[in-house]
RNA sequence: GGGAUUAUAGCUCAGUUGGUUAGAGCACCACGUUGACAUCGUGGGGGUCAUAGGUUCGAGUCCUACUAAUCCCACCA
């Protein structure tokens, strides 16, 4: 065996940058992070969301990992066979623009290089970048299994993204139409309703007079988008308004067209609103559409790809919208139709990607999802439980969505993408959907053209719990490992993927694809903002590793935060993190240096502090253990930063050290075996949160072997839980604190060793006199006495009264016996305030009959104990009035 | 317009099914280099849990109203 490293080797800080790549380079090449299916065991899975090809790390990311890799070490360590299946997503708009970008500073265009041509660059880009993200996150020390990562791309998942649209299409889910769909004039492209983004924005609405056909002063109609008035087919009235009554029937003029068109009645328009009177623009609005369809009023598109006004705008043409609208209202002002224009604000649907650019209905041929049928099984799945949102309250949030589905447009004006798998013959025009590729047409032979579009990225991301298990294909992974356990993701796409995700796992595999799905909140800056791009308050988690650390990182992600609730990131919180790895990386050292090798302590052997800590270890495991299951990361994180450092450090290991220099060889050895035994199982309990740091002061562990994420995870020991010795050495800690308290207000030096004399309470002798080596190591005491009587009390004291018993200081002259009983006077009277606080309730009638008997119990215990407390110090004053 | 979340110490946040002196970290004050750690230790100050009602023997926790902030959905030209 490889000679261990001793605490005397280690350096007297954490330093992770030494450390963090060899670690996770040795886990990886020993296939560690690799998944094994063993028959009759229920796995634990979580398939990663996968992050876009042209992605870098931020914050958001590094809150997934920590919240995914928590409970995978976890799961792992408890023995389930674990999969956590990593991957990246082709992001078909998001690279595409990219590389066109990229293109542009070489002077190419797409339409130049060719469909061909730019999809070989966009692999190449692809092969070039699309590892980048997934080498930063092996830096946050995630234990994903590399050799099954996936891309949104690859054979496997582009066969799954045919077989899907061939199965829905056939079931005729699937189908073709012309429709009022978003258009993203910077994509040149479709979106879908859920890529639209609504923004307040201050504008106008301008009053229209759209003279009578007949020479009349025919109608004024109100509108936010003056432009579209070029495509305008007709003016819509509420048939119950009785302004109008006259014109319904007839025809206007068209301005600066010059052309007649009809006014309609119909129910949609709102008589109170504006004039009461609408234009209609069927082609660039979604209700005067279905309004023209009713009416069969004319279709016109007035506006190209990228948003300019096409050649239907008559002079207009080549204008972008904006430069269109000046013109028109300039021109319409001039000839005096333009009647009022008010201040108006009202919401503008923006792209998601192309933030500034405002999305404009139109009427297009596209693909489409029919949602309504595919949603119901999968709002049952959810209602019944088969898939359960953390924290419940956003299946809320996916019911909303999901009732009120509406159908998805998949089709994409894009080239880097899965191309629709539909043909078309211009022989004899038929249309052929096939899960090969077609030679000819199947009809006539003849020669097929391929649909241009490719599909929007969601609908491969839909298939990704299955797709990457290797569906449609039935292999050993996809029947063992899915339905996963989890998904964890962020609030912010349960409609974009969460939902079609259940739908579509649903639909093609009959079951819903998680059991848990973990919501987190967002991470935001230290003023509370988004992270963003624009606003350039991003935080680059390898630059946070770099300085601190990836455990601190870590852990300050998860420490204090609770499911589904955003979180601001700090750099004083990564410090507190910092902070504390180096805490247990000392304690780790203090350990290590007295302690050369691993044995068993003998239970007979137990002290109070042994029994103690072992104690409170339990409760940390059980707690830990609890809080994982329910996804409670910041709990469980918080559970054993206490333990770590308020019991561990501060208490156990500074009582060990008396022990470990006294002269006791037992006393040694026990304490010696139970300091190792409580850090080791420490090590385990921070393991997910601080992999590095555990997994390398593990190594030096005496008898360690192998690694510490693939031992077992602590569990808890019944014969290790030691109530009463809790008790007691909840006494000692309290005299402790109590005499460390009286010294500072007396203002007694620290170096100044005092004498302690205690009294104690009923049953407590033996402990107290056990406790003498505590009390002189940690609170001072040249000594300490134990008396069987008050009459042995000095007078020069200064005294307190603890549930343990009284305790005495000789001060000599610092005593001044005035201000001694005006101190305790004072504690007297805290605790008469509190006394009558717990008589009053006992005297309640309604508590002592309606509260729980224990709690009774409980609260005549504490009157009791606060009785003799009042006893002893009133004892303690009359005597030192005597004196006076 | 519909819905959700948040409001607790100067700051960032915890607070389990209501159980009775409300916790942590950071910041602040005082003291301290006792051989794990100054990325530390000891002690201390600091909150009537946004507001107003209600239910209850008992409310930070449950209900109602109200205020403020954030978010989701819908969207009337």
């Amino acid at each position: 065996m490889e000679k261990k490293m001793t605490g005397a080797d280690m350096e007297t800080r954490f330093n992770p940058q030494a450390i963090e790549a060899d670690l996770y380079k040795a886990w990886e090449e020993a296939g560690a992070f690799v998944a094994h299916r063993v028959e009759g065991r229920k796995p634990f899975t979580i398939v990663m969301p996968p992050p876009n090809i042209t992605g870098q790390l931020h914050m958001g990311h590094a809150m997934d990992c920590i919240l995914q890799d928590a409970p995978i070490r976890y799961h792992r360590m408890k023995g389930d066979p674990t999969l956590w299946l990593p991957g990246t997503d082709h992001a078909a708009i998001a690279t595409e623009v990219k590389i066109v970008e990229a293109m542009q500073k070489e002077g190419l265009t797409k339409e130049s290089l060719g469909r061909e041509a730019f999809l070989e660059r966009a692999w190449n880009w692809k092969k070039e970048y699309g590892g980048r993200i997934v080498h930063q996150q092996r830096k946050m020390g995630i234990s994903c299994d590399w050799s099954r990562e996936r891309f949104t791309m690859d054979e496997g998942c582009s066969k799954a993204v045919r077989e899907v649209f061939v199965r829905l299409y056939e079931k005729g889910l699937i189908y073709r139409g012309n429709r009022m769909i978003n258009w993203c004039p910077a994509c040149r492209s479709a979106i879908s309703d859920a890529e639209v983004v609504y923004k307040d924005q201050a504008s106008h609405l301008w009053h229209i007079r759209y003279p009578g056909a007949d020479g009349s002063e025919g109608v004024v109609v109100a509108t936010t988008r003056p432009e579209t008035m070029l495509g305008d087919t007709g003016v819509a009235v509420n048939p119950a308004d009785e302004r109008y009554t006259g014109l319904v029937g007839k025809k206007v003029i068209l301005p600066l067209m010059n052309k007649e068109i009809p006014v309609v009645a119909d129910e949609y328009v709102e008589m109170d609103f504006g004039t009461g009177a609408v234009k209609m623009t069927p082609a660039h609005d979604p209700n005067d559409f279905e309004v023209a369809q009713r009416h069969n009023l004319e279709i016109i598109t007035v506006t190209n790809d990228d948003g300019t006004m096409n050649e239907n705008a008559g002079r207009f043409a080549g204008m972008d919208p904006m430069e269109c609208r000046k013109a028109v209202v300039e021109e319409l002002d001039k000839l005096g139709l333009l009647v009022k224009v008010e201040d108006y604000s009202h919401n503008v649907g923006f792209c998601y990607r192309h933030g500034d650019t405002p999305v404009e209905p139109r009427l297009s041929e596209q693909w489409f999802v029919a949602m309504k049928t595919l949603a119901e099984p999968a709002i049952a799945a959810v209602r019944e439980g088969k898939t359960k949102f953390v924290p419940e309250r956003f299946s809320k949030q996916y019911y909303n969505w999901m009732e009120n589905i509406r159908d998805w447009c998949i089709s994409r004006q894009l080239w880097w993408g899965h191309r629709i798998p539909v043909w078309y013959c211009d022989s004899c025009g038929e249309m052929t959907v096939s899960r090969e590729d077609p030679a000819c047409c199947p009809k006539c032979g003849g020669k097929l053209r391929q649909d241009e579009d490719v599909l929007d990225t969601w609908f491969s991301s839909a298939l990704w719990p299955f797709s990457t298990l290797g569906w449609p294909e039935q292999t050993e992974d996809l029947k063992y490992f899915y339905p996963t356990s989890m998904l964890v993701t962020g609030y912010d796409i349960i409609t974009f993927w969460v939902s079609r995700m259940i739908t579509s796992g649903i639909e093609q595999m009959g079951e819903t694809p998680f059991e848990t799905v973990l919501i987190h909140g967002l991470v935001r800056d230290e003023l509370g903002r988004k992270m963003s791009k624009s606003l350039g308050n991003g935080v680059d988690p390898l630059e946070v590793i770099e300085e601190y650390g990836a455990d601190a990182l870590r852990f300050s992600l998860v420490m204090g935060v609770s499911p589904g609730n955003d979180t601001r990131y700090s750099r004083d919180k990564v410090e507190a993190a910092r902070n504390f790895a180096n805490k247990v990386w000392n304690a780790s050292r203090f350990v290590l240096m007295n302690v050369d090798e691993r044995k068993a302590f003998d239970p007979a052997a137990l002290e109070t502090a042994d029994k103690w800590i072992l104690s409170r270890l339990q409760e940390a495991i059980r707690d830990v253990s609890d809080h994982m299951e329910d996804g409670d990361f910041g709990l469980a994180a918080t559970k054993i930063y206490d333990f770590a450092w308020s019991e561990f450090c501060d208490w156990y290991i500074e009582l060990s050290k008396s022990r470990l220099l006294g002269e006791d060889g037992e006393s040694k050895e026990t304490v010696k075996a139970v300091l190792l035994y409580v850090l080791e199982n420490l090590l385990k309990l921070l393991h997910p949160f601080m992999p590095f740091l555990t997994e390398q002061v593990y190594k030096y562990l005496p008898g360690s072997e192998g690694f510490l994420m693939l031992q077992k995870w602590p569990e808890i020991r019944d014969d290790f839980t030691f109530t009463e010795d809790e008790q007691k050495m909840q006494g000692i800690m309290e005299i402790i604190r109590t005499i460390r308290n009286l010294r500072s207000e007396m203002n007694v030096a620290p170096s100044k060793r005092t004498r302690l004399m205690l009294l104690p309470a009923e049953g407590w002798a033996d402990t107290l006199k056990g406790g003498d080596g505590y009390f002189r190591r940690l609170a001072g005491a040249s000594e300490s006495l134990l008396m069987g009587s008050r009459n042995e009390v000095a007078e020069k004291t200064v005294s307190a009264v603890t549930a343990a018993g009284e305790l005495f200081i000789p001060l000599g002259d610092l005593v001044d016996f005035e201000k001694e009983i005006a101190r305790l006077g004072k504690e007297l009277e805290n605790l008469q305030k509190e006394m009558n606080r717990s008589r009053g309730m006992l005297a309640n009638q309604g508590f002592i009959s309606k509260a729980p008997a224990q709690l009774v119990q409980q609260e005549k215990d504490k009157l009791e104990a606060a009785e003799a407390k009042a006893k002893a110090l009133e004892n303690r004053i009359a005597e030192l009035k005597e004196n006076v």
